[in-house]
DNA sequence: GCCGACAAGTAGGCTTGCTACGCATGAAGG
DNA sequence: CCTTCATGCGTAGCAAGCCTACTTGTCGGC
């Protein structure tokens, strides 16, 4: 699958990982990738940059910790983020159920449920 | 609802409108309204670009017509855009239960179905 | 004569995600 | 010892997609 679709979802799912608990951003990715069956593969060049956004956004907050001589910055949702993220998951519903009404709905006969 | 959110799902709704017959871009803005209770007002600058597109693809066709003085394209499926619609609606049921899964789910104890 | 609904279109800008890089550490294998 | 791979962070530049704002034109009502 086209991680491309994802267009203007992204947020959401940073945040709807971090709400599960703090990880950091390597681990955010493997943590898409898990959950979602290797359907989510995205490239640090995507994750990153979002974080960055999501952090100046202040929904997210992050510290630095060393592990194994290895940095890590690991990211932690705010209670603006929690906020953003019930409001991305409203958002959500609205969005997947009107583009549903287009796209689900008219199944040909004979289509599995 | 900011219909900024379609993006890369426009031409799949284009799509979706057209699979029930024939019309000309303006009456394909308004039924984009009426069948999603006003929650898609797309402005002519996002549709008739996108239906440009569409046609270069061969997914659509247009036939011009004069009705009362005016001028309308009226565009229709063809059969490449007929197949291209299944595919965006698979693709739309792949995204949809992907990106569900993390927005969906953990829904707090006492929420609707 | 003017304004609003109908009907089509373009130009330019902004947001967003991707590709392709670069840098650094630690463990494993040759 | 040296290379390679997995871990871990990051930036620069590009391409796609949709929106805002504007233009052109007809018809009907005031």
């Amino acid at each position: 699958m086209k991680a491309q679709a994802l267009h203007g979802h992204l947020d959401a799912l940073l945040l709807a990982v971090l709400e599960q608990g703090s990880l950091h951003g390597y681990a955010i990715i493997e943590s898409l990738r898990n959950r979602s069956d290797g359907q989510l593969d995205l490239p640090t060049g995507t994750i990153y940059p979002a974080l960055r956004r999501l952090e100046r956004a202040g929904h997210v907050a992050s510290s630095w910790s060393t592990v194994n001589g290895r940095e890590r910055r690991t990211y932690r949702l705010t209670d603006a983020g929690r906020q953003a993220l019930a409001g991305e998951r409203s958002g959500w519903r609205e969005f997947s159920s009107t583009v549903g009404r287009f796209l689900d709905a008219d199944i040909p006969p004979g289509a599995p449920a």
